[in-house]
DNA sequence: CACAAAATGAAAATGATTTTCATTTTCAAA
DNA sequence: TTTGAAAATGAAAATCATTTTCATTTTGTG
């Protein structure tokens, strides 16, 4: 680990502190919201260096906008309601050996992975 | 499987012939060396209602851009190198289960899911 | 203090994708 | 065959996340 700035520490709070995943607009608007002045472009380089430095993992969502959550999170999986939107945090042990094993099989390394689960809620 | 127009068979056409994954803006250029004055947004309409009706697969490139491909049949996920982008198709057994204990423990109905593995493959 | 390197952010640029909207094509009913 | 409505089309404008540019500010160090 090298450089880290004031910038870098600002985004590792705000992703320790929310915890799973946000966009680079998300974090900035978070931080604003604070009272912190920093701007977009900065939040985009901190997220970068977090990146290359392999503090931050950069997956994407659906449409494709870049999300960022701290590595070694002791990461978890989404339920969501396609209608009301609500969330459920839940456990993917499975997903993490199902993961591990199909790469190892097919000789990849540096594996991650995604895996979200959607449908509809009992309110809705 | 219900409207399936020109375009749309233009698309699976090019698809088909190319194999593997190709961007939007790839297919349209593909369609218009061929000398087919299709235009892009056709293409993005094309490939949108393709992937409605889940003939076309729709991944992510590791810069977020969308890439199509010919669904083979039934579900399967995918492992794509984030390097050469090369991508197998593998089973998901382990995911299915997963998806429905989880959906049902917490009352979801009308369930679906996403998974995604990545990595780097042996050649790179 | 003085100064060079690093950091910052506003604004412009980029590039994929979507939307708008006017025009053309398709096609079934008359 | 003619006709009208719905579907399809594409050029151009609009979006939106992300990157780049560039002038300014901050920081660390001699």
């Amino acid at each position: 680990m090298k450089t880290m700035n004031k910038s870098d520490l600002k985004l590792i709070a705000v992703l320790e502190r929310t915890g799973g995943f946000a966009s680079a607009q998300e974090l900035h608007q978070i931080l604003r919201r604070e009272g912190d002045g920093i701007g977009l472009t900065t939040v985009y380089r901190a997220l970068q260096s977090l990146v290359d430095d392999k503090i931050v993992d950069l997956l994407r969502r659906e449409d494709g906008e870049a999300i960022y959550r701290l590595c070694g999170d002791g990461h978890h999986h989404h339920l969501m309601c396609k209608s009301c939107g609500d969330t459920v945090e839940i456990e993917g042990g499975a997903i993490e050996k199902w993961a591990n094993t199909m790469a190892e099989e097919f000789g990849f390394r540096e594996v991650g992975h995604t895996a979200e689960i959607f449908g509809i809620c009992s309110k809705c």
